[in-house]
DNA sequence: CAAATATTTAGATAGTTGTCTAAATATCTA
DNA sequence: TAGATATTTAGACAACTATCTAAATATTTG
């Protein structure tokens, strides 16, 4: 799957909208975000794996804890994906399914 | 499900981004747009119906033909709600599911 | 009205996704 | 090293999605 997709998907859930968000409160350690949300913490893995698949997030560990982080490095990019759709200009793909 | 939600499982699939980037070369009938990509005519309705529900395009119709539209009072909007990850503020949904 | 054209809807199906429980892995501390 | 804590992975399952074919609906034109 392209990176593109990879992104659009990753942000097509609002649980994963919403680690974003907290995210942007500063890093947390997976638990620390888990507390924030309703569901396993098998199931908020699952969705930091579809982020850092988009490279929305990085990780660090740090003793027994993995410390999640925005990567602000890609925040830019992912602001020009969206804004082309709204712009001119033909950059996306057309990935089609099953 | 909440307007936003709908808005960003409507951008999520590659075939209704690439409707929304056709439709900005100007408004199209159905079967213009159904030239464009390499699936039924069926199927092309139902990503239709995805835009439809999220707002993003208008249909109007002429003659036997319905045209599609960019519904672009509602683009800054979107845009709105896209810089709203990227900015301050919390004003996104936490829905679960199943 | 009947036939042709354009589009949508209905129903079915394969693949994907989000969630869970249970188990595995990694680290720290006594 | 053993036990406790933190996190991820594996496996299963229900719900959702994208697609198709076939049929239905709407409009125009002969």
């Amino acid at each position: 799957m392209s990176t593109q997709q990879t992104v659009w998907k990753a942000l097509a859930d609002p649980t994963r909208r919403g680690i974003i968000r907290t995210l942007k409160e500063g890093s947390k350690t997976a638990g620390d975000i888990a507390d924030e949300f309703p569901m396993t913490r098998a199931s908020l893995s699952h969705h930091f794996n579809a982020l850092k698949a988009a490279d929305l997030v990085r990780t660090e560990r740090r003793g027994q804890h993995i410390v999640y982080s925005l990567n602000t490095s890609v925040l830019d990019e992912v602001a020009a994906i969206l804004m082309d759709l709204f712009a001119s200009g033909n950059t996306d793909d057309k990935e089609t399914r099953a």
